[in-house]
DNA sequence: ATCGGCGTGTCCGGTTAACGGACAATATAC
DNA sequence: GTATATTGTCCGTTAACCGGACACGCCGAT
């Protein structure tokens, strides 16, 4: 557990961290007293005091009058209810993301499903030297002809396929248009799950001299968010790209895959944490 | 927002109160830039700094790298994981409770089930007149001789009524044993669902000169809790209290049930806070 | 009935670290 | 070119956080 570049202890306020401390040590024990608050965490018993007045004035913590034990409240919740499931799933891909850009050159992303589309949730564009522009995160790609869309709908659960397509079918966007030909998208599924990944289609592309082919992020099974790999087009085709680099992608895909089961698997619980709990009184 | 004299600001500490002003912004915004944080909280920009930085110490907070904006991560689900559901609905009765004590001058309880038992999770006793013994938060109540236990029974789900009684009837409690008296139990419940509350038995009491009688909570139809409410055997009968209070009984009942379905409702979303997000400047 | 152990709650002076004004740098617009 | 908007950092001041010390109540053991 090296601290890389030596630097103590980067900044962060005192109290504020403290309170973290505190709300944290109150999740693993609901219901603490405030000796036992200054056991788990090694915080004076004054400052704790301060702390569960400070939660308290939030209505994040509540004294239970009978016993004298401080308790979390529902309030609680609002400090992670913007946290949604897509954004999970992009944040655990971070670090593999950054892993892979370092053996595939290319850049890479991850992009997951939402309002009739995918969207780049993240992007190793930027780390990469062969990327041409720049931003990405937060594009939306269409479903039946980016890579990501393709990877996607290939391998998600049939009726949650069946009931995007049949919404792509009033879209707006001319891309979505083809969905009504029914043939069409059995085509390009097959071939996708045929060749276990997508290609993206000429009549969409992000930059004209780039193309993309993306493989899915099966979660128990299932896909549910899509891993692009971008290229210069001059520079390889798919197939060379695929052989050179489909493992890895493969690899990266399954990685944030497992991830994502194990957490699924365990609601809360401790394990690595970066802060301990308890510090060296 | 004129301070109104009175007590100017309870106590609390500055900076770890600004952070969690910021953490609650971000909730609501999921992917912040500085300046718009800024702007929501009505906090300094320096001092926005200072907390994303302590955020981030802690693996709450990530900086989008693409992006430059700020996301929460799922470890910001620590903060709250630790509140059960269970302690949701005796959270949210608080209150309610606690108007009931005054216009019933008996105590009330709320009792959840869990591990084959119910649990009292708050109690007015200590804030009653009326009361004999003190401590009762976490007393374990068996399900088929207390009041409570037999109000969740009657109310609770076919499934989930029958999967307990399977359960009790392995049980090493001696007061569960008569789990195996089909027609006892039918007998027991039929009784309390004619008359829609629940006594409790004479081979169970917390406390030998009192009696209890229990309504249930019900969440969209079925319990999820009971109220119990304790009176001195020698003072009345169970008749005479029900015909004094059993219509405020059902309404603090019916007024949990009420706060606890709209809170399913919306899973996050804000309203009545306690503290304003954007303080005036 | 006295003592010691344990837990809760509060006060207050010293020190620290949080605060925000000020400045610099960059990007985009007109 | 100037103007505007946004990000980032420095640093002197001072408010606020810190924890030692004290007081109190409860309990069980001697």
């Amino acid at each position: 557990m090296a601290e890389n570049s030596s630097e103590k202890r980067a900044s962060g306020m005192r109290s504020a961290e403290r309170l973290l401390i505190v709300l944290r040590a109150l999740n693993l024990r609901n219901g603490a007293t405030v000796l036992e608050l200054n056991r788990d965490t090694g915080i004076s018993r004054q400052a704790i005091y301060r702390i569960l007045d400070t939660l308290r004035n939030f209505g994040y913590v509540r004294r239970q009058e009978a016993t004298d034990r401080f308790h979390l409240t529902h309030m609680v919740r609002r400090l992670s209810s913007g946290f949604k499931d897509e954004e999970w799933i992009a944040d655990i891909a971070v670090p593999i993301l950054g892993r892979l850009v370092q053996e595939v050159v290319w850049p890479t992303e991850l992009s997951t499903f939402s309002d009739n589309a995918m969207y780049i949730r993240e992007s190793t564009r930027g780390r990469s030297p062969f990327t041409i522009d720049r931003v990405a995160v937060g594009q939306r790609l269409p479903m039946l002809q980016s890579a990501s869309g393709r990877a996607y709908l290939s391998y998600c659960p049939d009726p949650e396929r069946e009931a995007i397509i049949e919404n792509l079918k009033s879209s707006d966007d001319d891309f979505d248009k083809v969905a009504h030909k029914p043939d069409y998208i059995e085509r390009i599924l097959a071939a996708t799950r045929s060749r276990g990944w997508a290609v993206g289609d000429d009549t969409f592309r992000l930059h004209p001299k780039t193309e993309t082919l993306a493989v899915p992020v099966l979660v128990n099974g299932y896909a549910r968010a899509s891993l692009p790999l971008t290229y210069i087009a001059s520079a390889a085709t798919a197939e060379q790209i695929a052989e050179r680099h489909m493992n890895q992608l493969q690899a990266a895909a399954k990685e944030i895959a497992d991830r994502m089961e194990e957490m699924q698997a365990r609601t809360d619980d401790d394990d690595d944490d970066l802060i301990p709990i308890r510090e060296a009184s």
